[in-house]
DNA sequence: TGCCCCAGAATATGATCAAATTAATCCCTG
DNA sequence: CAGGGATTAATTTGATCATATTCTGGGGCA
């Protein structure tokens, strides 16, 4: 029997040192899932040798698994660069949300546990904390941990991968929009589910998580079409 | 104004020499799909390199494209490998096609035109072909470009990569299974989609191709629940 | 404006080091 | 004395780097 470990990013042993295309890959996953780096803005390796002091080919290797999930373009020439993101490529990307998060989420909360529940809401309270805060980082790191928990909670690994996959594609462009409003009005459906999942009503679960996926994405898809960076 | 290039496999420019761990990457990839490589099946750096007659780095890149997109499987300590598919994980495969290929379908049906449908019954043509020769490799390889061709037609880039990424994870499985009943009894709905495409009748589309998909990949989690390899 | 050259960046190789699997050996027990 | 298990040696494979080569894009010059 072979123990199947579908997610790339699971430690395959936690206490092993991990590889430098590995930390490399982890770092720029960060960088872009969460903003740092700008749409349209340019990914080279020297760069990245550079900053992260490694070598070029555990760069490379980190560049080519990112740009294979779509959080990095290939720009035909040789060049990499963060993907910007058009209207429609927006409304792509509500669609498959649209699908894949509440059927997730009703798998979840099929599936879990009390103390799962538990540590969703301390995860929602993180998320919470930094909203007050205005930390716009940290409500984007806690809003993605709080979602891919979710994601895990389904145990349904292909499906989970391709919702993760998803974040890659408009995490640029989710902080720029967020940038732009602040960190006050970012109203977010988590309460509703965590009621509907504490009851076990799989199916309110997934329509929470449907209207918090649209009420998100719609905003960005709207903040594209304005001002057009 | 960015051309964005959403496909990695598209030719950037169609008359450029293209770079080794592409050229390894498309390699590697057809011989995921199609079969070549079972499931289970190790595949090493230097046994690439060998074959190919490239160096390490292009092969190193290649593979870590392919284990981002699933159709290859990190194992931990450090090796890499085809993957098994358990039930489970057909089972969302199941659940993601039904989603994805229908709409694609209907999409593809509003856009495409005459000379689209025409291409589109050429390359059906050709896998009837493959059929009576009893050619499976021929099969597989036709059967995957006409599927590959409507999602394209979609014009849906992010939609059409999920739906294309898929193929990778079942590749392996498909041909075995395809493999153990013969190519005489494979049978397809393209005749109900192309007609219902040809009538611009979207919704029609989008449930031949659903019956179409339900009907071959049933088939797999039929075949990997009985005599578990 | 168009061409040519150059700087810089990406591609590709082979060497070197580290890790892991496999093979072989040895010791201990029955 | 034979068999089994485990430790260790050998080989294979992966990871990383330094370096050479090729290609792209831009600036200077006609």
């Amino acid at each position: 029997m072979t123990k199947v470990a579908q997610n790339l990013t699971a430690d395959p042993a936690p206490g092993r040192r991990l590889p430098a295309h590995e930390v490399i890959y982890r770092q720029l996953r960060g960088l872009v899932l969460f903003g740092d780096l700008a749409p349209g803005q340019a990914v080279t390796i020297q760069g990245l040798t550079d900053q992260t002091g490694a070598g070029m080919t555990p760069v490379r290797e980190a560049i080519r698994r990112l740009t294979a999930e779509g959080a990095l373009e290939f720009q035909g020439n040789r060049r990499v660069c963060v993907p910007f993101l058009t209207a429609d490529h927006v409304s792509e990307l509500i669609l498959a949300r649209q699908w894949l998060d509440p059927h997730l989420a009703l798998r979840a909360t099929e599936r879990a546990s009390p103390e799962d529940l538990d540590h969703l809401e301390e995860l929602d309270a993180a998320l919470d904390t930094a909203i007050t805060r205005g930390d716009l980082r940290g409500y984007l790191e806690s809003n993605y941990r709080f979602h891919k928990r979710l994601y895990d909670l389904a145990a349904a690994p292909i499906l989970a991968d391709m919702a993760d996959g998803l974040w890659l594609r408009f995490g640029p462009s989710l902080r720029v929009v967020c940038g732009r409003m602040g960190t006050q009005n970012l109203p977010d459906k988590h309460k509703e589910l965590m009621a509907a999942m504490r009851a076990r009503d799989a199916e309110g679960a997934a329509r929470a998580i449907r209207e918090d996926v649209i009420q998100g994405m719609e905003q960005v898809r709207q903040s594209l079409d304005d001002p057009e960076v």
